[in-house]
DNA sequence: TGTACATCAGTGAACGCGCGTTCACTGATGTAC
DNA sequence: TGTACATCAGTGAACGCGCGTTCACTGATGTAC
């Protein structure tokens, strides 16, 4: 079946529902295993024990251990590109004002990396050396970062700053940074202040509006 | 030499001159490839050749590949240690305003990521599996933040924040988080606007003093 | 509906490669007299 | 200053363990008639 090859660069296609069954079992195995210890830290034995399969099986379905990473990075790119494109669909926030977009939205990431940072994680650190990893990350990055820099500037009235299309780059890319190191480092943390994840939204929703010179009540 | 051994946790003390370069030169071959590469990807032969030694003198010097991790590791604490004290030296700052110290602080710390990022990336990288690592992390961090902090919180006077504590504490989270991930992941970027050292150290300098309510001239 | 056969799916022991570590040995440096 | 010996330093081939991958085999599912 040339046709269904096209789209399936990892993955054999499966040919019975029992087999899709294992093939879903071994994702959820990898992106489990791989949040709590890292990719390269799980074998392809325990992976597969771990989805109640077992090592043949696995390589009936992924070429080798790096096409089920692949899968599975693949999965998390669909998803979080969906889930991106409603949630920072400029019909959806019609009529609401910078403040109550920025508050909103920060807490939405903040509470999605709370899910899935661990897996992020390590999607992160495999891209210190998989270049193609890399390049995946920086295109969703950009999508995301992209959407939500559009939300804002289409209210560049209620901004004082003298680049509204720069200054809302940066603000996004403030947002992103401070949680994903908050993920990447444990919780937000300066000597014995520490800041969790409601007090990190409001605070870090504070200085992106103050940065970008916004009124608030 | 019983003495000495204390200090020496990693490291088995060299004898002669000539044993204590070898050891030096393993050191910087470590931190070279590890920067280049990560550690783990870094093979005991390859370091070995690089430092223009061998596998045996290797193991000579240290229990194991760890053992020569944790020295690089110490030697770059003890740097970045020595390097915040001075710099973070309150005398050092005597008279100058919040921006003064805010734009000189951020350069620098820019100025040392774009120096050391891959090192560090690479120290972050082990820490994620290595809780040994992780805690000096902590250690470090937690120095470096405390030191900044308290040359804003001794000139609360200038910042307009309810909690000066806090707001400080989270501004020098804020700086922190985006330097560093502008070097884990390589240039700021947002879709086609990329902001290279300079810029981001004036752009962080004005988000930072813009949340802390602090007037700029 | 039943039987024969082909293909798909799954199993886990065995293989082999890469890399950390060891070890028997050579050479260099230091010390005693 | 020279000689004998001890210790330190360095070498690199060989070993062995862990883990990705293969493969000969068993069992399950689908198809033809």
């Amino acid at each position: 079946m040339p046709a269904a090859d096209r789209n399936l660069q990892w993955i054999k296609p499966p040919q019975q529902v029992r087999s899709q069954e294992t093939l879903d079992r071994l994702l959820d195995a990898a992106a489990e295993l791989g949040a709590a210890k890292g990719f390269a830290n799980t074998t392809v034995a325990e992976l597969a024990r771990h989805a109640g399969s077992s090592v043949g099986a696995f390589y009936a379905r992924f070429s080798d251990k790096d096409g089920l990473l692949n899968a599975v990075y693949d999965r998390y790119l669909e998803e979080a590109t969906a889930t991106a494109d409603v949630s920072l669909d400029p019909d959806r926030w019609e009529g609401a004002s910078v403040p109550e977009i920025m508050s909103n939205v920060v807490r939405f990431i903040v509470s999605i990396y709370r899910d899935k940072g661990e897996l992020i994680r390590a999607f992160v650190v495999r891209g210190h050396t998989d270049p193609s990893f890399r390049a995946r990350q920086e295109r969703l990055s950009d999508h995301i970062h992209a959407k939500m820099a559009a939300l804002f500037v289409e209210r560049a009235d209620e901004l004082d700053v003298r680049d509204p299309e720069r200054a809302t780059a940066f603000a996004v890319t403030l947002i992103a940074a401070t949680i994903e190191s908050s993920v990447l480092f444990g919780e937000l943390r300066t000597g014995a202040l520490t800041f969790p994840d409601e007090e990190l939204s409001v605070e870090l929703t504070r200085a992106c509006l103050r940065y970008l010179g916004v009124q608030t009540p």
